[in-house]
RNA sequence: GGUGAGGUGGCUGAGUGGUCGAAAGCAGCGCUUUGCUAAAGCGCCGUAGUCCAAAAGGCUACCGAGGGUUCGAAUCCCUCCCUCACCGCCA
């Protein structure tokens, strides 16, 4: 959620920036929200004035009664009454007009980073870096998905028996590999200075409000409505809430934390070649991590996190490449996104891996997370976060670009975690 | 699931109708004392909204949440949520 100073005090540049994420008439979201903010202040003004002189006539009979002078303490009481009768219509205003304001700050996303490129759809994104060569894959080369059947990795169908469609289970070196992945990316996340943290993955409405999946975004979660719980969308979800409703010491910031979960996405909708094999799932394993960082220099720590994550593909040897996204495709709260994708060479086609956003004050400001200044005043934290990685499209792009006649070659990174260099 | 206790500031914890935004202690910050450390003394020390150019300061709200009683509620009443303890059940 956006700050309403925010917007009173750069008006023009807000607009400006709404427009670059192509939100529509902006200029006019704009003036409604500083207006109803407005509204909002002068009803709160004439209703502080109005309690405080009931407070004061409360105070005085109070006096009065200890004098015993019960009949100048009856005037004053009607007094009250009428006054009190005035506030009770102010705090119904009050109450609409914060509503009123609120509802229309929601909607506005978070404004975009002066970097982002303007544009609609993801052909408008900027590749920012490229790195590898697209592997030649040998004549019999084939998608991930007849490869997990060949060498019995991953049986879709049964996790179909158990679950649904998108639950897939993996069978002996295919849930080695996900072990080791997972391994491998904690243990690199620790050494890069982010600690450990292993939350929920049920989460409550207050925590999935905070980050802003709750209310808009309801039908990506699933449910469960017996105790009114949330299955978590990714580790960002009880991450970041740890933070929810603290104020940091500015010398502890950045913190930084990363998380092994099971994210759990309904996609409702999604259907064809997009979904195939491990393209997307109901459920599925990623490594995150999350920083909260002083608006100062939440930028240069998005751009060690963009490196970071770049650091593990390389180290995995898949092909990548890095996109800035631009106003049109990046997400409701982020202010810059960096997506990350890995050649998928069977299937010839890049997969998204990662995604690293800075949210600037965005989710702080719903989650009350902020630190203490110089001066003593609170500010809201920048929260930024990345995956590093999600499993199953770096599962799907090491099958199928190591593939070779002799089996499918574990990255050597990964060996000492396998413990076998080969699924053949 | 059953029974009982309880939710107060960073923590512990007092507070059963006005003088309570809240005692006291701990932690924290500043100063004094001190060879250093420790100890001691003094002062400061919740959040948010709003007024003021800003500081100082003023006003308002907040003692789990929401209602109610009252001129006045942390305190009384109702509803809900949560936590803890014990028992049962399960691992």
């Amino acid at each position: 959620m956006l700050q309403v100073s925010q917007l009173k005090e750069n008006t023009q540049e807000s607009i400006d920036k709404l427009n670059k994420k192509n939100y529509k008439d902006a200029d006019a979201a704009v003036a409604e929200v500083i207006k109803l903010d407005d509204d909002r202040k002068s009803v709160q003004t004439n209703l502080d004035n109005l309690l405080a002189e009931q407070n004061n006539l409360a105070a005085q009979i109070g006096e009065l009664f200890k004098q015993g002078k019960k009949d100048e303490a009856d005037v004053l009481k009607q007094k009250t009454l009428e006054l009190k009768e005035q506030s009770k219509t102010l705090v119904v205003e009050l109450a609409e007009a914060e509503k009123n304001l609120y509802d229309k700050l929601v909607l506005l996303p978070n404004l975009p980073h002066s970097s982002v490129p303007f544009g609609k759809t993801p052909q408008d994104n900027e590749v920012v870096y490229e790195h590898g060569e697209i592997p030649k894959l040998y004549d019999k080369a084939t998608p991930h998905w007849e490869l997990t059947t060949k060498y019995d990795l991953i049986d879709f169908e049964l996790g179909v028996k158990l679950t649904g469609a998108g639950f897939p289970v993996y069978k002996n070196k295919g849930a080695k590999l996900q072990r080791a992945l997972i391994n491998f990316f904690l243990d690199e996340a620790e050494k890069a200075g982010y600690i450990e943290v292993q939350p929920p993955i049920l989460v409550n409405e207050d925590s999935g409000f905070g980050t802003g999946q709750l209310p808009d975004k309801e039908g990506q979660m699933y449910h469960c409505t017996v105790d009114n719980f949330y299955l978590i969308p990714t580790a960002e979800v009880p991450v970041t809430n740890i933070y929810r409703d603290t104020i940091q010491k500015k010398e502890d910031l950045p913190v930084k934390n990363t998380a092994y979960t099971p994210c759990f996405r309904r996609e409702a909708g999604s259907y064809g070649k997009d979904v195939r094999g491990l393209n997307r799932l109901h459920q599925f394993d990623k490594v995150e991590i999350v920083q909260i960082a002083n608006p100062e220099n939440s930028y240069t720590i998005l751009e060690e996190m963009r490196s970071y994550v770049a650091g593990l593909l390389q180290k995995l040897e898949l092909p990548f490449r890095t996109l800035r996204l631009c106003g049109g495709d990046m997400s409701f709260a982020s202010a810059l996104t960096y997506d990350m994708e890995v050649y998928s060479a069977a299937q010839e086609k890049w997969l998204e891996v990662s995604s690293v956003s800075n949210f600037e004050s965005f989710q702080s400001n719903r989650l009350k997370l902020r630190f203490r200044d110089e001066d003593k005043k609170t500010k809201l934290c920048h929260t930024l976060n990345g995956s590093a990685l999600a499993l199953p499209r770096i599962v799907a792009a090491i099958l199928e670009n190591n593939q070779t006649e002799k089996g499918i070659k574990i990255p050597s990174v990964l060996v000492p975690y396998t413990k076998f260099e080969w699924i053949n």
